[in-house]
DNA sequence: TATCCTTACGGAATTCGTAAGCATG
DNA sequence: CATGCTTACGAATTCCGTAAGGATA
């Protein structure tokens, strides 16, 4: 058994049993990943792959209960380097934060800007794509620290902690009749076409789901990303929009009036996730730390 | 990184830091054992052990904080073997049950009697073994299950459970005075020469605590790791025997009496324990389970 | 001086990649 | 017939043991 056979076994569950790509991700032959497969199973006396053919197509009964031992071997091994790199130079390394635009516009660069200052040496790269994509890079181990409002609750793999609180607002143009109400109310919301969120982004779950509640048909006329091209498009006068209320920033958006809307949307919370069981290094707990105040990293680790 | 060098880092410190050992150890050379931690050092790129000269006399901070990780590696590898051999022949396998003289003889023969009936094809071999030879044998892997009154509990690598409660009682001969007594005392035992366990054995330390709380000085004339050799004396009349009482066996014992001594001494449990994180062969756990009803294996495996 | 670790070197074993062959959708 | 896996074989690498050398109690 070594640690070939097994990162061959993990990276075959991952590319779907397409040997091929096996070897094409891990940098080795085609052959070479067939035979390290045999081998293994010949040495534990039981095929992990279900065959038809030639072809694999799946995981066996032992191998189900193999895979896990065997990622959290990876993991380790990977732990290792890391707990072995956090001493060899604390300040230097690398750390990979997945997020969505939301984030990475509004909420992070103070973050950043303060962990720069304390780490210059770590090279601190920022990935922006959508929840999903955010879970599937911590589980794949690509990214170390993901965050978002969505997506990251209820993902065996990771462990995730609240960063902070908000509700959605309403932005219209400055002189727009909604701003004239003495109380904002959804009715008088849902009279209006709507620029918002697009399906799996900051919240959009959460919008849809009020609305649903409270019996009201929105014209959703435009769903974009990010709250800019949303601000673009009410500023243009398409309809109303709905966002995040830290994409408003009162000095820049001139033409715009932000009207709170913590009476009439439920809270989201932006949360902060990472692998369970994975060694964090000083410096990722830092950024963790500076984002999710409240997180228990101890637990990460997963020691009993 | 590789298997070997882990295996060896581990066995390094098992047998205190002395290569030479761990060459015979993993049966291999010396200068092999050298070279690879040597290679493992440049690879991680930290020193795992601390040096004067050329010895070798303990961990560094970054050996200790990766040692737990290496562990941690070198069982869930063991765990492999134990899935896959579980899959491959669910009947077959060998299990080592270390175990009190007290337990192999009076509480196992029913158990393993069973046991071979219903898996007559596994190997299961019983160590008779004082308590913290139970507890380096289970921490090291040389046994899987550990059976005993005393040293189970609160090692932080064991997990362990509760089998059975019992208290110790007082043999005397059959026409002693102390048959005598309305009720048995510790006062009226303390003017009797005693016969019992030896320290570290069967609860003795329970018996200990109990004179010393009660002010009573007791002239152990006699201290033996078992029932057996207590009994013979206690026949011959060098004084009364204080033992636990599934080692009286009236049909058999029969020049001798037994004075229940539950109002006297407090309650000694006998537990069972196994490593964290180990794997548990069925057959394993059809053990534990005849021996320790209550024992929730399921955290065993260290899964968060 | 005996114990214990390191370095050096040569042979053995393993690993790995290329080429060729076969099965399957 | 293109994709995907296996077998076969030779080259390269790694691994491992022996021998020799140096440090320390």
């Amino acid at each position: 058994m070594n640690f070939q056979q097994l990162k061959i076994v993990r990276e075959t569950v991952r590319r779907g049993y397409n040997l091929t790509a096996v070897a094409d991700a891990i940098y080795t032959s085609q052959p070479g990943v067939s035979k390290n497969i045999k081998d293994l199973e010949d040495e534990l006396g039981v095929e992990l792959f279900v065959r038809r053919g030639k072809r694999l197509l799946g995981l066996t009964e032992p191998g189900k209960e193999l895979i896990e031992t065997v990622e959290r071997i990876l993991r380790d091994a990977q732990n290792l380097r890391n707990i072995a790199d956090q001493f060899a130079s604390r300040e230097q390394g690398s750390l990979t934060v997945a997020t969505t635009h939301t984030q990475a516009r509004y909420a992070l660069p103070d973050v950043i800007k303060q962990f720069k200052e304390r780490y210059p040496q770590v090279h601190l790269a920022l990935h922006q794509c959508s929840p999903r994509e955010i879970v599937e890079m911590l589980v794949s181990g690509e990214a170390d620290i993901g965050i978002a409002t969505e997506a990251l609750e209820g993902v065996p793999e990771l462990v995730s902690f609240p960063c902070y609180a908000w509700h959605h607002a309403v932005i219209v143009p400055q002189d727009h009749p909604l701003t004239q109400l003495p109380v904002l109310t959804l009715e008088a919301i849902a009279e209006w076409p709507i620029v918002t969120y697009h399906e799996g982004f900051t919240g959009r779950s959460q919008i849809d789901k009020v609305f649903a509640a409270a019996n009201l048909d929105v014209d959703i006329v435009l769903s974009a990303i990010d709250a800019d091209v949303i601000k673009t498009y009410v500023e243009v006068g398409l309809g109303i929009g709905i966002i995040a209320p830290m994409a408003f920033n009162a000095a820049k958006d001139t033409g715009l009036a932000l009207l709170p809307g913590d009476h009439l949307f439920p809270v989201s919370t932006t949360r902060l996730a990472v692998h369970r069981g994975v060694f964090l290094r000083d410096y990722a707990r830092h950024f963790v730390a500076a984002m999710a105040p409240d997180a228990e990293l101890a637990e990460t680790l997963g020691i009993p």
